[in-house]
DNA sequence: AGATAAAATGTAAGCGATTACAAAACTGGA
DNA sequence: TCCAGTTTTGTAATCGCTTACATTTTATCT
């Protein structure tokens, strides 16, 4: 149960085991491995010299001498977004349950410092890695392959990508919210979506929206088009920018909840009604959404299964040996209070 | 530039670098490591090598071999909590500065998965832990001390804990919040706060808070003293429920964020107006609280910074094998548009 | 030029595990 | 009792790196 304090240099190894027990390293390490090829006294001898000594074995040493996976890489833009935070949580208690270990770094969204943290989990040992979307360098990609690591992108799906994905189509998703808008009765909208640069799950959010609306023969005029940081403040200023040049907007297409917040929040300090003067739509579905008042009108996407289906897909390829298999994640409109008719 | 691609099974290693370059292992790992004691030649050859050959390093190996700190841990109660992911964040951008890395693990507020995860960690030669909190059964910190491992606990300050500590006071932040509540004249109010079973913060602030008002001599009511899971929704329920009991209240105290924002969005929905029929204040200041309508009255905390300062004290520990210095984090009240005078 | 000190490199022993392969200890049957 | 066939256990090499110590090379000074 207590383990018996030690000295701060000694850790306690298996040797150390060995000989408390009398027997050999080989016979601790098959206690630990397959305890079957033992004999049931020598078990319980071990046994105890493991609960004299507290003696747990050292994973990265195991790990060296295995070469056997033990941990997998996630790499997102920031655990500030909640749908990666949750994403990467719900693969984590996937993985933990099977004993890998998923180290998550960040990139603050740009390019070079997820180059960096490639090299840096790859150094680390991870046998996978799991990135966020398909939009960087080329170079970053290469290395991956080159080390020979097995991969996946998540969070957007594109037919176009060679890379394994597990995520869903953003450019669709967009476009089934504009058909939403057009059925309402919407002809001239605003867009605030995401930073593109090197972003393709924004990039493709603002590609579907304004494809259906050309496609309907409401082509959105460039300038109605703003991209701000993933702040509600930014938003909140598009949304005045957007008004300011075509009052007569009768809806808001946001790339994402954070942005719809922001600008909802904006909308009210100027007096304009929600749903009724002006209709805005969210993209996430994040716990956010359900408090806004109105709820916000959102495509809600299951992060966390998107998780641990990365998790799986990296598991099995990794475990098996095999390519990593890609998966199409579906998603869904939550029409909830944000989205009207016009007057 | 572009690492030539290898088979799946090799991979490229100090000693290969070392063939390569036609000297031994040493010197390639004093290139790695200490330059000064190279002759130029020998280390034009040496960056040759490792250049063609697109070498880098085994982390854990080199852990294995100079057992010197590569890594630490923290463990927080889940991700979900944006204080926890901003603070973790910021931990891990200061020390990766520092070439260490971060392995973050969550344990959905269980104490016995956050022993397992201490175990775990531990096992994967993490160098010293940040935990969240004092509130835990002993074994834990048993387990951390009987192995030598530096550790602190944040986002809690408990004078009469003997654990280092990064964290701010929670009873007293309550307090303050409820002083700042009698002044507005508030004289009868509800507690909505988080779940306090091995939960400090959540205990804390209650504490505080009824500490408050009983010296002011209006005592809250233990049936007005309500916990719910850090969800929205359950919030809205309590809210109810507080309205349903004393349907006098002038003011709800909330225990974080989230539930105010749950609160907040009931009471609209009860057509309550906020702040002129009911006060409510928050906790933590996450970016939510200021895109609320109105914005929420809470209490500001430097999360990042305390991240940042919990890596600091974790480092210094580490590196200089000190014992971990403690810091209390001051934190202040914000007040905004859900605080107001009762009739 | 030769001796000596300093600088640069190499050799080999770990770090804490796993795992072929070899050796020893048990079986049971004649 | 002895031997072949299983089981169990031990020996020692290995994983990819670092580093004390030994050795070689180079520089310095009479």
């Amino acid at each position: 149960m207590d383990a018996t304090p030690r000295s701060k240099t000694t850790r306690v190894t298996l040797q150390d085991v060995a000989t408390e027990a009398g027997v050999s390293t080989a016979t601790v390490s098959r206690y630990l491995n397959n305890q079957s090829a033992l004999k049931p006294d020598t078990i319980r001898e071990v046994e105890r010299a493991i609960e004299r000594l507290g003696y747990y074995p050292d994973l990265n040493a195991r790990a060296l001498a295995t070469r056997r996976p033990s941990t997998l890489g996630a790499i997102i833009p920031t655990t500030e977004n909640a749908i990666f935070a949750e994403g990467v949580e719900a693969m984590q208690s996937w993985l933990m349950a099977r004993d890998i270990m998923l180290m998550t770094v960040s990139t603050r969204y740009n390019p070079e410092v997820e180059f960096e943290q490639v090299r840096r989990l790859v150094a680390h040992g991870v046998s996978a890695l799991m990135l966020i979307g398909n939009a960087r360098p080329e170079k970053t990609i290469q290395f991956i392959r080159s080390h020979n690591i097995p991969f996946c992108t998540a969070w957007s799906f594109q037919a176009e990508s060679d890379n394994p994905q597990i995520g869903f189509n953003n450019v669709e998703a967009a476009y089934q919210m504009g058909e939403k808008l057009i059925q309402s009765g919407h002809r001239q909208i605003g867009i605030i979506g995401g930073l593109t640069h090197y972003n393709d799950r924004a990039t493709d959010r603002i590609q579907g929206i304004r494809q259906c609306f050309a496609d309907h023969g409401h082509p959105i005029d460039d300038e109605l088009v703003l991209e701000t940081p993933y702040h509600p403040e930014d938003s909140a200023v598009a949304l005045d920018q957007l008004l300011e040049k075509a009052p007569s907007l009768t809806a808001i297409f946001c790339g994402n909840d954070v942005l719809a917040a922001g600008a909802l929040h904006r909308a009210h300090e100027r007096g304009i009604s929600i749903p009724d003067e002006l209709s805005i739509t969210g993209f996430d579905d994040i716990a956010l959404a359900k408090i806004l008042r109105p709820q916000l009108t959102t495509i809600h996407l299951p992060h966390r299964f998107m998780g641990e289906m990365a998790a799986q897909a990296l598991y099995d390829a990794v475990i098996n040996n095999e390519p990593v298999k890609s998966l199409e994640i579906p998603f869904s409109i939550r029409d909830r209070g944000t989205l009207g008719k016009p007057d």
